[in-house]
DNA sequence: AATAAATAATCAATAAGTTGACTATTTATT
DNA sequence: AATAAATAGTCAACTTATTGATTATTTATT
């Protein structure tokens, strides 16, 4: 134990937010280092689960940036990054000049198939000490906080 | 509900660890909005409240690196932003001379008081619907992810 | 006392996140 | 048809985060 001259002085409440803060930090390190090992980056990651999961394995990169809440003028680098590495194909769309449209390549697609595996197998060590039950349970808690948290999020930005 | 095309496939057990993911930046976000008109972003916010609660107020480098996770050459660039703010002061350790000391000023103070109140609403608000014996609950879930993922991460490390 | 190892901090490079400004389309309104 | 408003994306500037290399000092070992 180091001696860190530092007393905790967090209100009860805000050591609840706190945690669930140091905890998604740390499950984010925790997959990072896996990700990495593939060239990949944690939000790098979640496109690519994204343009799997989208109709013909492509979406528009706006809609990709509302899914995952990340802001249009992040998309565009995060993008290119993944272009650069040929993970993603960048394309327009035919039908609207505006929009840029990202596709998921082979490459892309066997990189999350080596990648599932030890993901999986983390999450599993993660929870292992919860049941089902439990993890219901949790679950439910933290949608009531995301929407909370979303609802006054939209307040402030008003 | 704008038509994504987009097909959630996450296993549950990622589910709930997504789900954390995404409250904790919420919340963040919440917390963010209210720093910025004070003209502090999340993690200088952080420093300050740890440097409050240390000794004399202030506190070595590393240290408050160590408590807030955050790695000591990121602390650097963090800790020179919040002096040209003057919300803190650096100075050297008499009694090692390769330490440098951040200690928080009479403004960081002020501003400290001036959050408070504004934070605690938001959080009130985030909480609202969280029974005191719900909080506990939550936080006892998530101090043992905490633990899960910190050791994890150093295993990983290694 | 000399050397090795650990500790503290900084710097450089790259990625990521945020805000505000800007351009180019598309859609809605007059 | 002309204009206004909304949408899609990019760029620039700045802050934050991570890794690896480097310097200086302190502590441990021989």
């Amino acid at each position: 134990m180091g001696k860190t001259n530092y007393q905790n002085d967090l209100t009860f409440d805000e050591k609840v937010m706190m945690a669930i803060v140091r905890a998604a930090e740390n499950f984010k390190r925790t997959h990072s280092t896996i990700f990495k090992k593939y060239g990949l980056s944690f939000p790098q990651y979640n496109i690519l689960r994204v343009l799997e999961s989208s109709d013909q394995g492509q979406n528009k990169i706006s809609s990709v940036g509302k899914i995952m809440l990340v802001p249009g003028a992040n998309m565009t680098g995060l993008a290119k990054r993944l272009e650069r590495q040929a993970f993603i194909l960048r394309k327009p769309d035919p039908n609207d000049e505006r929009v840029t449209l990202l596709a998921i390549t082979d490459k892309g697609k066997t990189t999350l198939k080596l990648i599932e595996e030890e993901k999986d197998q983390a999450i599993d060590l993660i929870l292992k000490d919860f049941s089902e039950a439990d993890k219901n349970n949790l679950l439910g808690k933290i949608k009531i906080l995301i929407k909370a948290t979303t609802a006054l999020n939209k307040e402030m930005s008003r």
